[in-house]
DNA sequence: AATATTTAGTTAATCGATTAACCAACTTGA
DNA sequence: TCAAGTTGGTTAATCGATTAACTAAATATT
């Protein structure tokens, strides 16, 4: 039952070298610059190229130099526009500097995670760029051991101290937002989350309730709920935490859509925004500020982090034993769904 | 100058042949089950696999096989939600179907597209789907006259046709917006474009000149103005266009990040909308209800036309004679902003 | 019992480049 | 004039898999 395949006539470096009347190797040669021909014979074989619309097979490129000039990214999640410019950094980076991205989105599935790790790895690509999703990353190791270049981004798993990672100082943002709030005199502050056991929901929580300590406010879980970084189920979370006797007075919401889903509830319920509810959203979304009231968020720098990720993995792939925690300071871009 | 490199210790098929005591062909066969190998010998080659965590070489098996089972997407622009969802469809049904996506951005240039499908030619990837810019594309013939697969997706070029596409019925797109103002009683239309003489652009303009002939308006050229796809130059041409002295009365916006910029400037200049300005968005980008006023918003469904990209792009690989020209209708997703 | 078929593996050619090692012819210098 | 160096190439090994063709042993068939 085998798939009947249509061969391809491709032409290659032999083609040309026939055709040219040389060796491969000078045709070779002359594509690279790794020898010094004759202007004739570079000429004559430009022109045989030129005449064919030759390109070098990159299969066999890649596997004689073991070395792909593309980079892996592997994030786990896509339409949030955080994560999006973020990526748009790196890709623009990489560009730069001469590589391709092999973009993959795992859309928070551990399990194709690894097996697109798997994929990725052995030289279909020379390093990647992990924002990995939540779950036992252990078999990591097994690619660090093998010297194989991978850098985390955005989120970091602590167990593994010896990848080399740039991310957000997340604790930082989560105090300082909370903080924030705790001045306006909110006492009873709910945090919609992404999703949970990573990085940058673990962090943003220790932040939150080390302000609300500092504050001598009793911490409630049931404060913390998640909301899958979608419109939805952003509004869903809002309305739960709404609904309860506590009176919740103001929302801390950890990205863009999640903070359009809860105003558009919070809306929704004829609550108005900061006077019933205050809210601080996470990203400088660019609807922020015509939305009414205008957004006030916390932010993080997509640009400095993607670009830093991909040059730490230029890095790592020159130096195996390249280290180096990055972790950039959060900034408050203050509008009026605070109450400022 | 040769680069130091440090030659990785990378396990190889002949390495588990060794070790597991037979041939690599066997290997192989277990691998991928190419053949039927008995219990003992297929048990004793996957312990030995796994105990070396080995993965096998994908640029050797590429250079094989002749196929890569990775497809490549470019695109021209990016942090654009409409393009966001449709590069995220055109991953999933990839996923779906074993394929990896190698995603490049050209960012709107030119060269930099033709260099980069040149690169994903030959064997890198198995098929391109592309959404080109704008600009002359014959060098693509070459490509196609190659039998390499590709797919032109949400933008295309009418010179060439022997090339699938997917795309929105954007002539109708631009005639049902037009004529929606039309019958609000707007006369005086500005159109803010992302980019000039792309498909999208072009039919959409044709679709609005249409509308308006219908009406007996007068087509001026003055009221078609470049927004570049962004929040700040969208807001720049919106100035343009309400600076005139023709007191244009609608807007009619191609992008989401381009509506938000005008609809911010149009606050700014304490206008109201839709009173003294009516305005139709393109695209369903979420903060569109939460908005004061709920954007109108004329769509197309990014998520049908990226899956169906990728089928077609499948059916290309497939069989190099397929061909087809799909164009998906536009809908109406009524707010306010337009003045209903 | 002789022959045919099936099972379970192996051998070796192959994919299309890169590149170290080699070589021939020509220049240069003493 | 002859050794040394330079120029402009070529030869052939190699990267790490896949797979057609082959073989030996075991099993089935008549």
């Amino acid at each position: 039952m085998k798939k009947e395949t249509v061969r391809k006539e491709v032409t290659t470096m032999k083609d040309i070298a026939r055709e040219a009347e040389v060796s491969v190797a000078t045709v070779s040669h002359v594509i690279n610059n790794t020898k010094h021909i004759s202007d004739t014979t570079r000429n004559k074989v430009l022109r045989v190229i030129e005449r064919y619309n030759y390109v070098p097979n990159s299969a066999a490129k890649n596997l004689r130099q073991q070395s792909t000039k593309t980079a892996g990214l592997v994030v786990s999640s896509f339409p949030d526009s955080f994560v999006t410019e973020m990526i748009f950094a790196i890709e623009e980076r990489a560009k730069e500097m001469g590589y391709n991205l092999l973009l993959v989105n795992t859309n928070e599935d551990r399990d194709y995670e690894e097996k697109t790790i798997n994929l990725l790895h052995s030289k279909l690509v020379d390093g990647i760029i992990l924002s990995p999703t939540s779950g036992d990353i252990q078999y990591l190791q097994n690619y660090t051991n093998d010297n194989f270049p991978i850098v985390m981004v955005n989120r970091y798993e602590s167990t593994i101290e010896n990848i080399p990672r740039v991310t957000g100082d997340n604790f930082q943002l989560g105090y300082d937002a909370t903080l924030h709030l705790l001045k306006h005199g909110h006492k009873k502050i709910g945090f919609i989350y992404s999703y949970p056991n990573v990085s940058t929901t673990n962090d943003r929580i220790r932040g939150y309730q080390e302000a609300l300590k500092q504050y001598n406010i009793p911490i409630n879980d049931d404060y913390i709920v998640q909301g899958y970084a979608k419109v939805k189920e952003g509004a869903t979370a809002a309305e739960q935490l709404l609904a309860k006797d506590d009176q919740i007075t103001a929302l801390f919401v950890q990205n863009d859509l999640m903070t359009i889903g809860a105003i558009s509830k919070i809306k929704e319920l004829n609550l108005s925004i900061p006077d019933d509810i205050a809210i601080i959203g996470f990203g400088d979304f660019s609807s922020s500020h015509i939305i009414e009231p205008p957004v006030t968020n916390i932010l993080l720098p997509p640009e400095t982090i993607g670009r830093t990720a991909f040059d730490v993995l230029l890095n790592k792939i020159n130096n195996p034993n390249y280290m180096s925690h990055i972790e950039l300071p959060p900034s408050m871009l203050i509008r009026k769904s605070c109450g400022c």
